[in-house]
DNA sequence: CATATCCGAAACTGGTCAGTCTCGTATAGA
DNA sequence: TCTATACGAGACTGACCAGTTTCGGATATG
C-alpha cells in the first residue's frame, strides 16, 4: 500500500506536471480585484472578522481560487495591504509653495482626507495582528504611514534649508504628528478628520512646535 | 404546548428560589481576580484571540463560574475595562508646581509609564470590537483616555488662568496630544514610551504649541 | 447535621471558519 | 480537436471556541 501502487515517480523531472506550457492560464487580471475585494472587507471588519468567503463572495471569485495564489489568509492580507501602496505618491508633482504651511495645506484635499480615513480604519483592524506579526506592520508602515511622513518630512527639511524653521526642531516627531492625531481622532474619538481639524493642527501645532513665530503663520 | 404543562409560574414571589437566604453564598472576593485575568489575557492576545478557558485557567476558576457573574463574553471584557478605572487619580495629590512645564514632567513616573504603555496595548487589542460596540468604546474612553487627558486639562487651564499661556490655544486639543503621539509610538512604531521621548514631546511640541517662549521653557 | 447553594473540573453542544477537495465548465496551446 | 489546466460553486473536514450542563466536593445557614 506504500509503493507499489505508484508507477514509479522515479528520478526524472516531475513528468507530467512539470512547469507545463499547456493547459489554461491563470488569470492574473483577477489578482487586484481580489486584493481590492480583501482590502475592502478588511475595513469593514478588521483582520479576525474577515472570511475568505467574503473576500470570494464580493471579488465574485471561488474560494478555491483564492487559495490557488494565496497560501494562507495572513499572506492573502499581506498582500493586500502591501498593494495599497501602489498609486500613492506622485513622484515630485508634490506642492513646493515656497512656505511650509503653503506645503502643508495644499496636501488637503477631499480625496486625500478621505483615503486616509479608510487607510487608517484599516489600520485599526489590523492591530491585533500586529502585534504578533512583524511583517505585517512592516507591511502596514510601508503602505499607510510612511507615504504621508515622508511627504511631511521632505516639507520640514525644505523649509530648514529654507531657513524658515530651526534646524533644532525635532523633524521625525513633527512630521508623524499629523498621521497620529488623525489616527488618534479617527480610531478613540470617533470623529472625523476634516480640513478644519488638519488645518487647526497645522496653525496651532505643528507650526509653533517647528518654531514659526505666529505672526508669520499665515504669511 | 404553550400553557399546559407548567404548574402554573402563578403570581408569588418564586417560591422555591427566592433571594434565599439559605445555602452557600456567592464569593465575591474572587470577582476582582478573575477580572485582572481578564485584563491580563486581554493585554497579551487582544479581544479575539481571548478565550474564556485562558481567562479561567488563569484566575483558577472554573468556566462555569465566570458564566455564572457574567452573561457573556463581550460583559466580562466590557466589566474588566471599566474596573481598570479603580485606583486610577488619587483626588487631589496632583503636581502643583507652579509652570505647566513643571506639572507636566512631575506627572512622569516609572510606574504611570509602564502600567500607561500596558493600557494602550490593552486599547490596541480591542480596535476591532470598538467600532461596533459603543459601550466598550466609552469604556475604554473612561479608563483609557480620560483620566489621563482630564489631569493634562486642568494643568493647561491653571496655566491659562496664571497667564503662563495663551488663552487662544486649543486645550483639547493639547490635552489628547501626548496620549495619540503615545499611542501611536506604542501600538504602530513599536518604539518605547519612555521619560526622555515624553520630555522631548513636552519641550518640543507642548509648550511651544501652547504659547510658552522657547527660553522660558525649561525655567 | 441537613439543605440550598456555591465551587472547580471537565464533558458536551452548536456554530463558525480556515483550508481542502470535487465537480462541471471554460480556455489556451499543441 | 485534444489535453492539461484554471475557473466558480459549493460540499466537506477538522479545529476552535462561546456558552451549557453535569459532577463530586466545599460551605454557610438554620
Amino acid at each position: 500500500m506504500t509503493a507499489m501502487t505508484q508507477p514509479e515517480p522515479s528520478v526524472e523531472p516531475v513528468r507530467g506536471r512539470s512547469t507545463s506550457t499547456l493547459g489554461r492560464k491563470r488569470d492574473h487580471t483577477r489578482d487586484p480585484q481580489i486584493l481590492e475585494a480583501a482590502v475592502d472587507v478588511l475595513a469593514e471588519t478588521g483582520f479576525d472578522g474577515m472570511t475568505i468567503d467574503m473576500v470570494a463572495a464580493r471579488a465574485k471569485a471561488g474560494k478555491a481560487t483564492i487559495y490557488r495564489r494565496w497560501p494562507s489568509k495572513a499572506d492573502l492580507v499581506l498582500d493586500a495591504v502591501a498593494c495599497m501602496k501602489a498609486g500613492e505618491l506622485d513622484p515630485e508633482h508634490l506642492p513646493d509653495t515656497g512656505t511650509l504651511r503653503g506645503d502643508l495645506v495644499a496636501m488637503i484635499r477631499p480625496r486625500s482626507i478621505e483615503e486616509g480615513e479608510r487607510k487608517l480604519r484599516i489600520m485599526g483592524g489590523l492591530f491585533g495582528m500586529i502585534a504578533n506579526s512583524p511583517e505585517l506592520a512592516d507591511a502596514v508602515h510601508a503602505a499607510i504611514i510612511e507615504p504621508r511622513v515622508a511627504v511631511n518630512r521632505l516639507f520640514l527639511r525644505r523649509a530648514i534649508e529654507r531657513g524658515e524653521i530651526s534646524p533644532d526642531c525635532d523633524v521625525e516627531t513633527l512630521a508623524v504628528l499629523a498621521s497620529a492625531m488623525a489616527a488618534f481622532r479617527v480610531l478613540v474619538q470617533k470623529q472625523p478628520v476634516d480640513a478644519e481639524y488638519l488645518i487647526s493642527l497645522i496653525d496651532g501645532v505643528l507650526l509653533p512646535a517647528a518654531g514659526v513665530a505666529a505672526d508669520r503663520r499665515t504669511a
